[in-house]
DNA sequence: CTGGGGATGGGGCCC
DNA sequence: CGGGCCCCATCCCCA
C-alpha cells in the first residue's frame, strides 16, 4: 500500500514536469509564432501607409487637375473680372463613389482620414507642387462605436483614431502634432493658420490661392445661439489675412454622433448614446446646431439672398430668416452668385452629398469640382424585359426602364441639364429644386424634422409618402407581385430586383475584372475588396 | 455573394 | 402655385 502511495506520488511528479515542460514549450512557439506575426503586421501595417499615402497623393493630383480645369474653364467662359470656384468637397466622397451612410454614415473618403488638422499634403503635379493644408472643421469619435460603419472603416482605423487622438488635443487648446504623418510627403513652405471661433461660431474665412485666382473659401458652422446668415461683415472680421500660397480643403470627419456633438461643446467626445435607437431620428437634433455651412464665397456682398425663403423655411429651419441664395436663372447674374454657396452640412447625410452633388452638376450654374468627388456609375446596362401578365403590371416596364428616366432626372451632365430651372436652392447645401415644396421637403435632411409619426409604431419620418409607406409594413399590404414565383412586394423596387432572379439578368459588370452582378452594390462591394487599389 | 425588406431622397405628375 | 402622391434609385440591415 505504501508502495502504491509512493508510486503515485512519483507518477505525479513525473507528470507535473511534464506538464510544466510542456507549458513552456508551448509559450515557447506561440512566443516565436507571436514574434513573427507582430513582425507581418507591422511590415503589412508599413505597406498599407505606404499605399494609403499614395492613394492620397493620386487623389489630390486628381482633385487639383479638375479644380485647375475648372478654373481653366471658367476663366475662359466668364467675364474678366469674376472669381471663381476653385472647387468644393461636399463633405464626403465614398471611395468609389459611394458614400455608405450605415443609417446616416459617412465614410470617409479612402484615405483621407488619415489627414489631421493643418497638414500639408504636396501634391507634385510635374509642373510644380503646391501645398494643401487639410483642416477638419469637425470630428468626433462616433466611429469606433458606430456599428454602421462597415467598408471603409478598417482602412483607415487608426489613423481615425489618431485623428481622435489631434481633436482631443485641438479641444484642449494643444496643436495637434501629427506623429503619424506620411514622412515622404516632402514639407513645403507654407503659412499655416487655424480656423478662429467667433462668438462660439467656428468660422473661418479662408483664402486660396492659386497661380491666377484669388479664392476666399468661408467655412460657416450655422448655431442657433449665433447668428446663422452669413453675415458679411462677420466674415469680412473674421480670421487673420489670409495666407498665400496655400490651398484649403475641409475634410469633414462625420457621423450621426459628429451632428450630435454641435450643441454639446466640441469637447465632448464621450459616447452619448450612439446604441440608443432613439438616437437614429434626428427629431431630437436642434436644427441650428447640426448644419455645418460651408461656402465657397467670393464676394459677400454681392450675394443674391434667398427671396423666397421667409416662407419656405417657416418650419425647420434655423431661424425664419433664411440665407439661401435665389439663382437668378435668366436674368444676368453676376459671376459670383454661385459661388455664394453653402457646401456640406456637415451631418449625417452622406449619401445626400452624392447625390446632390449628381444634381447640382446639372445645373450648368453650379460648380461642383470637389477635389475628392468620385463619380458614381450611373450607366448600368440598361434593361428591357417588357413583362405583362395577368397582374396587370405595366409597371414592370416604368420599373425597368427606370435606369434610363433616372438618368435623366438627375441629368446626365449638359446634355440634359435642362430639365427644370432649380431657382430654388436649399439653405443648407445649396441644391437647386424647382418648388419651394422640394426644397422644404430636402431641408427636412438637413433639419432632422420628422413631422409625421406611425401611429402603429411610432416611428417618425420626414415625408407622408414615407410613412404611407411604412405603414405597409403594419397592414402587410405588397401590392407588387411577381409574375413568376409567388413573391410580393411591398415596394416596386424590390419587386424590380427580384425579378433579377428570375432572368439571371446580371446587368452590372466589373470593368476589372468582367465579373458581372445583378445589382449595382454587389459590383461595389466587390470592386471595394478586389480593386480597390485601382 | 445573394436576396429580401425597409428606409429615404429626388423628380414628376395630378388635382 | 401648392399639396399630395407616386415612381424610381439607392441605401442599409439582415439572413
Amino acid at each position: 500500500m505504501a508502495n502504491c502511495m509512493v508510486f503515485h506520488t512519483q507518477i505525479a511528479s513525473v507528470m507535473e514536469v511534464l506538464a510544466n515542460a510542456a507549458v513552456a514549450e508551448i509559450c515557447k512557439l506561440v512566443g516565436d509564432d507571436y514574434a513573427v506575426f507582430r513582425l507581418e503586421i507591422a511590415q503589412s501595417q508599413k505597406e498599407n501607409g505606404a499605399l494609403r499615402r499614395k492613394l492620397q497623393q493620386l487623389e489630390l493630383k486628381v482633385a487639383r487637375e479638375r479644380a485647375e480645369g475648372t478654373i481653366r474653364d471658367r476663366v475662359l467662359a466668364s467675364r474678366p473680372s469674376s472669381v471663381k470656384i476653385v472647387d468644393r468637397y461636399r463633405g464626403m466622397a465614398r471611395g468609389e463613389g459611394h458614400l455608405t451612410g450605415g443609417h446616416k454614415t459617412f465614410v470617409k473618403p479612402v484615405g483621407h482620414n488619415t489627414w489631421s488638422h493643418g497638414q500639408p499634403i504636396t501634391v507634385d503635379e510635374g509642373t510644380g507642387t503646391s501645398t494643401q493644408n487639410i483642416i477638419v472643421i469637425e470630428s468626433a469619435d462616433a466611429e469606433a462605436a458606430d456599428p454602421g460603419v462597415k467598408l471603409e472603416r478598417s482602412e483607415g482605423e487608426e489613423d481615425s483614431r489618431h485623428n481622435r487622438d489631434i481633436q482631443t488635443a485641438a479641444v484642449a487648446g494643444v496643436l495637434p502634432v501629427a506623429t503619424e504623418e506620411p514622412t515622404t510627403i516632402p514639407a513645403q513652405p507654407r503659412t499655416q493658420r487655424r480656423i478662429t471661433e467667433v462668438s462660439g461660431t467656428p468660422i473661418a474665412v479662408l483664402k486660396s490661392e492659386t497661380d491666377t485666382k484669388t479664392l476666399i473659401v468661408t467655412h460657416r458652422l450655422l448655431h442657433t445661439e449665433s447668428d446663422h446668415r452669413s453675415d458679411p461683415e462677420r466674415l469680412g472680421r473674421m480670421g487673420s489675412p489670409p495666407a498665400p500660397s496655400s490651398e484649403y480643403i475641409p475634410v469633414f470627419h462625420q457621423s450621426e454622433r459628429t451632428v450630435n456633438s454641435f450643441g454639446h461643446g466640441e469637447g465632448d467626445m464621450s459616447d452619448t448614446g450612439g446604441d440608443d435607437p432613439s438616437c437614429s431620428y434626428a427629431t431630437e437634433m436642434d436644427p441650428g446646431n447640426m448644419p455645418l455651412g460651408l461656402e465657397t464665397q467670393t464676394d459677400l456682398s454681392r450675394g443674391y439672398w434667398n427671396q423666397y425663403s421667409s416662407s419656405v423655411y417657416s418650419e425647420g429651419c434655423l431661424d425664419k430668416k433664411g440665407e439661401g441664395l435665389v439663382v437668378d436663372v435668366e436674368g444676368d447674374a453676376p459671376p459670383t452668385w454661385n459661388a455664394d454657396r453653402l457646401l456640406g452640412d456637415g451631418h449625417s447625410q452622406g449619401r445626400e452629398f452624392l447625390d446632390h452633388k449628381g444634381s447640382l452638376e446639372t445645373n450648368p450654374n453650379v460648380a461642383t469640382h470637389s477635389p475628392l468627388h468620385t463619380f458614381r456609375d450611373r450607366n448600368p446596362v440598361s434593361t428591357s424585359m417588357g413583362l405583362s401578365d395577368a397582374h396587370g403590371h405595366v409597371l414592370f416596364n416604368q420599373v425597368l426602364n427606370s435606369n434610363d428616366q433616372r438618368a435623366k432626372a438627375r441629368g446626365g451632365g449638359e446634355t440634359s441639364g435642362n430639365t427644370k430651372e432649380k431657382r430654388f436652392l436649399c439653405m443648407f447645401c445649396n441644391q437647386g429644386f424647382s418648388c419651394p415644396q422640394k426644397v422644404e421637403r430636402h431641408q427636412r435632411i438637413h433639419t432632422g424634422e420628422k413631422p409625421f409619426s406611425c401611429p402603429q409604431c411610432e416611428k417618425r419620418f420626414s415625408r407622408q409618402d414615407h410613412l404611407k409607406l411604412h405603414q405597409k409594413v403594419h397592414t402587410g399590404e405588397k401590392p407588387y407581385s411577381c409574375p413568376q414565383c409567388h413573391m410580393r412586394f411591398t415596394q416596386a423596387g424590390n419587386l424590380k430586383m427580384h425579378l433579377k432572379v428570375h432572368t439571371g439578368e446580371r446587368p452590372f459588370a466589373c470593368t476589372h475584372c468582367g465579373k458581372r452582378f445583378s445589382e449595382r452594390r454587389y459590383l461595389r462591394i466587390h470592386q471595394q475588396k478586389n480593386h480597390s487599389t485601382l
